[in-house]
DNA sequence: CTGAAAGCGCTAACAG
DNA sequence: CTGTTAGCGCTTTCAG
């Protein structure tokens, strides 16, 4: 693999001079040039990267940490990372957490080892606590960790939507499945709310809990079973797109009509939502938004600037499928 | 951030002390290891990786590329091909190429550019002509080009058990989905044993095109509508998971019974397809092991190894659903 | 306009 | 056992 060096001593100049052109900064004459350039496309030259990046001290990555790389929400958050970061010259480096919390002070610990620029940080960080309020360029996506910027969705107005549209449906007695409870969560907000403003209506609301906030479909059915099975009366489900399909699929294979009997709201608008039958009435997260904004954020941080606020929160909406009454 | 030179200082010994301790090789006194030793931890010392790069001439990345990330076969694949590389030291670093198919040659470029050790092809790739044969550490993800290493799934095999799967439900005149043709890809293969095995049993088979492989549910509820329409009589469908959930949305919304008048075989076997109602009988690609057989592949031409065979072929098998008869 | 030289942070001979 | 030195491939002063 040629080097630099070797274009220079083909071509009859010095290194700095095949730098120049490389670089298109400095003086450097027209001929010079043609030489260089056309002694570049003999060798089939190449520029080492990492050379570059020891000497101006960046790596043009950026660390994405995610939960679960193959759960729907992450892996279209994720996408729009990518894009993003594309346009601005800069790579994702994937980092899946999933039952491999010490993974994650790991992945911290690249920031310091120059491996990355920025870190786009979607998991929960139960070893940052070393990392706040250092000013390294790292924002949290969708979740709330102290001293840290982050990048969230409006979980409140989430959980108040998704009341709303059981409430609109008749609902009188409830159920919410909400994420595992050790892994202390923003998002899981939405479950406060909701529960809020359902009680304020005189409607009865059980909340169950996730043993592990793993993608793991069996599970779900699991849990949905049970909770059909200790609460035959329920009219409405309040839970992730997912788990909510579970229930579909259990309720339906009960014989009971929905929405006419029970009235269903997913939460994060994947695509799972539209793509089943009946389509979910969900709450979908702005996943594109998301991603974009938060790789505008790393970047930011990087080029040294300060974001104005330490909170970004993007707006949710309803969408409604089949699953309640419109 | 302190260097490795600050740390030499501050013990009172050479830098290449520090480095054999760091690399724990070369003899090191012990109390002068404990020096050293204290004093990284004093000055929160951290190797920078780009240096070790530049001389080691390797980055730990390998770069994945594949067309739609937010797709959850792609998603699912590279989660098991992070695993994998994870536990090899290495990271992924993610190309999604999705209308932009001069990515991938700047994605191959990376590999000259000394910013990845190795790729992971799981995108058409056009522009790729010239790396063919070069012996680079490049292997195909479930798809054949010429002079490339890759491992793939059989797809024969996929094409005979969905094929057999209608057959054996009673299916007289079927439509296959296949992808965009302009992409030529191994993996349609199946569609030529598919119409193969349907018609050496009389059976009508029908094909239908998509317009783009692209990941886009509204799009294939239009494929859908349009192959209805055109084909009332369909009594059987074979097609990717996510265009099958297409259609049995669109089957049940005309109150047709799945799979009395019509039997519908899955191909993937994502997620979608257990998690949906009724649940879909679909042909499912090891993901998880085709993610890490590729991974190995790629680690093994790093190491200069070579593999064995140019195609590592891996199994399929029917997971039957409620779609079909069984 | 161009070349020589220093240096990014680290590793690996090679002498002591 | 430890220090000195050269060098990985590139960029950037600093002199001409």
């Amino acid at each position: 693999m040629a080097s630099i060096r070797d274009v220079a001593q083909k071509a009859g100049v010095a290194v700095s001079t095949v730098s120049r052109v490389l670089n298109n900064n400095g003086y450097v004459a027209a001929d010079t040039r043609q030489k260089v350039l056309h002694t570049m496309e003999e060798l089939d030259y190449m520029p080492n990267e990492v050379a570059r990046n020891l000497f101006y001290n960046r790596t043009n990555f950026i660390g994405v940490m995610v939960p679960d790389i193959a759960h729907p929400f992450y892996a279209t958050v994720i996408k729009y990372i990518e894009k993003e970061l594309y346009h601005h010259g800069y790579k994702v480096v994937l980092c899946n957490t999933v039952e491999k919390s010490d993974r994650e002070k790991e992945f911290v610990d690249m920031l310091r080892r120059h491996i990355v620029d920025g870190i786009i940080m979607g998991a929960h960080s139960l070893e940052i606590e070393k990392y706040r309020n250092l000013n390294l360029p790292v924002v949290a996506l969708d979740r709330i960790i102290e001293g840290l910027p982050n990048i969230c969705v409006d979980h409140c107005k989430g959980g108040r939507l998704a009341a709303e549209a059981l409430l609109h449906s008749g609902c009188r007695n409830v159920v919410q499945v909400m994420g595992y409870r050790k892994v202390q969560s923003y998002s899981e907000q939405r479950h406060i709310i909701f529960s809020e403003v359902m009680k304020s209506h005189g409607v009865q609301v059980n909340s169950v809990e996730l043993a592990w906030n793993l993608f793991d479909f069996q599970e779900y059915i699991n849990v949905a079973r049970k909770t059909l099975d200790d609460m035959p009366d329920v009219d409405g489900i309040f839970a992730t797109d997912m788990v909510a399909m579970a229930f579909i699929k259990l309720l339906l294979e009960r014989g009971r009509s929905i929405p006419e009997e029970v009235r269903i709201v997913g939460y994060d608008g994947t695509s799972y939502a539209e793509s089943c039958s009946p389509s979910l009435t969900t709450i979908v997260q702005p996943m594109a938004e998301l991603g974009k904004t938060a790789a505008d954020a790393v970047l930011k941080l990087i080029g040294g600037q300060t974001l104005e606020t330490d909170q970004i929160l993007l707006d949710v909406e309803l969408r409604q499928g089949s699953t309640t009454f419109s």
